[in-house]
RNA sequence: GGGCCGAUAGCUCAGUGGAUUAGAGCACUAGUCUUCGGAACUAGGUGUCGGGGGUUCGAAUCCCUCUCGGCCCGCCA
């Protein structure tokens, strides 16, 4: 499979190739600035040092000595300068580029390159007995955004939710569920009275020192397999589950597995044993196992009262990943503040012999803070949980489309409502790098024009639109399109757009960085802006031309939805 | 003390060696429209690219250094 840009840039490779006057290992093709008139450049530099010739020389001697076939997507060849400059021939890219479109459909711009190849992306992983929140929904957004990215890049993906459902402070969860009673409400007000719980257990262990025994004395029952404790411990993770699960549906969420922490209990005695064995860690005098690799900061892989920690539950979570799924790498979508932990991680399972010719990756990501910058904290009282800031995105949405489009019937608007809204908080963070902080502004977020999820959407909208009207007249006869006739500079604006897809989606594979895709839809909407302003579709000039048009506005629709979806934004057909 | 990340227009961000003017959006101003959806389009202008060195024919981009902000540095996750 190899899109339009792909065989217009071999083909420029070849042509330059074919003039004998340049090396093809020196021939290094270049995407021109938006401002250059051209679509691929060579700047000679290299080649003309090389060759000892004077860039703009070789690049004029390389223009003239090259002339497009029959049948080339390229259409002019020109020095500038130093740089040999190709364009796309107009009439060919148009068939060749709307043919690809309505060929794929959805799948447009995906690839093969993964064909064989095995990724798993861990991500969102949720502490059990507590809400979601800000904190968790980057990783969760993020996560699932290159989940989808390496899909459509051809890869298998295992997506792993990496629950939090193990460690010392469960012990205080039992403790105060057996003290207390469980909490009776569902969903997310579950959760809150769960929290409630553990702080109201926490505040009085200050003063009754017993607390903290019977604390610490739940958290070994569960360790050592006690019925009891196992149940209620079981009963946390349904309740979190099926909370989580809501707000994973609304979002487009979903996993392969949900192998939380515990599951790796049982292997750790074995994986502790092998850090030794392997001399990748030592134990220390205090008992302590720990480990000191590539000028790293030491850090502990079992406690010195034997217990362990989370370090020692992710060395046996990239065993377990290594010999189940055979990946050829991993992806941690995990915030930037863990950044250290990971290089602990990857050093001390290569110093073990784990990871050969797997690719470990961490995928850090910035804050969320509030409007003036600062961080959400559940201390400060300031913490947004992600039920609530899904409803209320969706709540303001909702009033937008009350006052644009009153006309929809109830349940249109409910569904508009909640794709509008779950969208802008779905590109609020991917928008932009994600080792950005991102704030929590609701200006901005639910900004209709612009850089928003809602412009793509009201972008993709109007494609439909007019569609629509095309279908409900005369069942949607068209005459055949000569596509040639898309020569107007908005409808090859759009064309050569449309033409990017493919390479937006391979750099934001190779770049972890979902942004990317979202620029490209960005610019989608914006060329289809100025295309819907200056080119009339069901009042084109002639038949002719109207259905080549009909045939970019279908195009453009088919291409913009898909971008969305890589972002797990829905595209509504009316808003 | 060591390390990681960030610093580009008033604000939010792209730009990870190349084309005499460093790009978008927001905000501001002025327009377009007998509308295929105005949640649109057009025009208008601001930058010591945090500072300073260096490499290069060429640096926002690579190297060194400093400043500021955030974060991390074995028995939490």
């Amino acid at each position: 499979m190899s899109y339009a840009l792909e065989r217009f840039s071999e083909e420029a490779r070849a042509a330059i190739a074919a003039t004998g006057m340049v090396p093809a290992e020196m021939i290094e093709l270049a995407t021109p600035k938006p401002n250059i008139p051209a679509d691929l450049a060579f700047p000679v530099f290299r080649a003309a040092r090389e060759l000892g010739v004077a860039p703009p020389r070789l690049a004029a001697d390389l223009a003239a000595a090259i002339s497009p076939g029959p049948g080339s997507l390229i259409g002019a060849v020109e020095a500038a300068g130093p740089f040999l400059n190709f364009s796309m021939h107009p009439e060919r890219i148009a068939e060749a580029v709307l043919g690809e479109i309505a060929a794929h459909g959805a799948a447009y711009g995906h690839h093969a390159d993964g064909a064989g190849k095995r990724v798993v992306v861990d991500y969102s992983a949720p502490n059990i007995a507590r809400r979601m929140h800000v904190g968790h929904i980057r990783s969760t957004i993020i996560g699932q955004t290159l989940v989808n990215i390496f899909r459509a890049l051809g890869y298998q993906v295992i997506g792993d939710n990496h629950l939090g459902d193990w460690g010392t402070q469960f012990g205080t969860v039992i403790a105060s569920i057996m003290r207390y009673g469980r909490p009776q409400a569902e969903g997310e007000a579950a959760m809150e009275q769960l929290e409630a719980l553990y702080a109201r257990y926490n505040n009085e262990m200050k003063e009754r020192s017993e607390l903290e025994d019977e604390a610490r004395r739940w958290s070994l029952a569960l360790e050592q397999g006690d019925p009891e404790a196992r149940a209620i411990w079981q009963w946390c993770v349904d309740l979190t589950l099926k909370a989580a699960q809501k707000n994973y549906d609304r979002l487009g969420i979903v996993f392969d597995h949900a192998y939380g922490e515990s599951f790796y209990e049982a292997m750790l005695p074995e994986v502790i044993a092998e850090t030794l064995h392997s001399e990748a860690a030592y134990r220390d005098a205090d008992g302590s196992v720990v480990a000191e690799l590539d000028k790293l900061p030491k850090f502990i892989i079992q406690r010195s009262d034997g217990g362990t920690v989370y370090m020692t539950r992710d060395i046996a979570t990239v065993k377990f990943r290594i010999s189940e799924f055979q990946p050829s790498k991993i992806v941690y979508v995990v915030d930037g503040r863990q950044e250290l932990h990971f290089r602990q991680l990857f050093a001390i399972v290569r110093a073990m012999g784990y990871a050969e010719g797997v690719e470990l990756v961490h995928i850090p990501f910035g804050i969320v803070t509030t409007p003036d910058g600062q961080p959400l904290s559940t201390r400060k009282g300031n913490m947004v949980y992600l039920e609530s800031l899904l409803d209320e995105a969706v709540a303001r949405a909702r009033a937008v489309v009350e006052r644009k489009n009153p006309e929809l019937d109830e349940a249109e608007k409910a569904a508009v409502a909640e794709a509008v809204g779950v969208g802008a908080v779905i590109y609020n963070d991917l928008y932009q790098d994600p080792r950005r902080n991102i704030s929590l502004d609701w200006e901005r977020m639910l900004a209709t024009e612009g850089n928003s999820a809602t412009y793509l959407q009201y972008s993709y909208a109007r494609c439909r639109s007019i569609l629509r009207r095309v279908e409900e007249e005369r069942g949607g006869a068209v005459a055949p399109a000569n596509l040639a006739l898309l020569t107007h500079p908005a409808e090859q604006r759009l064309l050569k757009h449309l033409a990017r897809l493919p390479e937006a989606l391979r750099e934001a594979g190779a770049r972890y960085a979902p942004f990317v895709i979202a620029e490209w839809c960005y610019t989608t909407a914006r060329e289809f802006g100025v295309f819907f302003e200056q080119c009339p579709v069901l009042k084109a000039d002639t038949p002719e031309l109207r259905a080549a048009r009909l045939a970019l506005v279908e195009a453009t629709g088919t291409a913009l939805k898909g971008g969305l979806a890589l972002l797990g934004i829905k595209a509504p057909e009316r808003m």
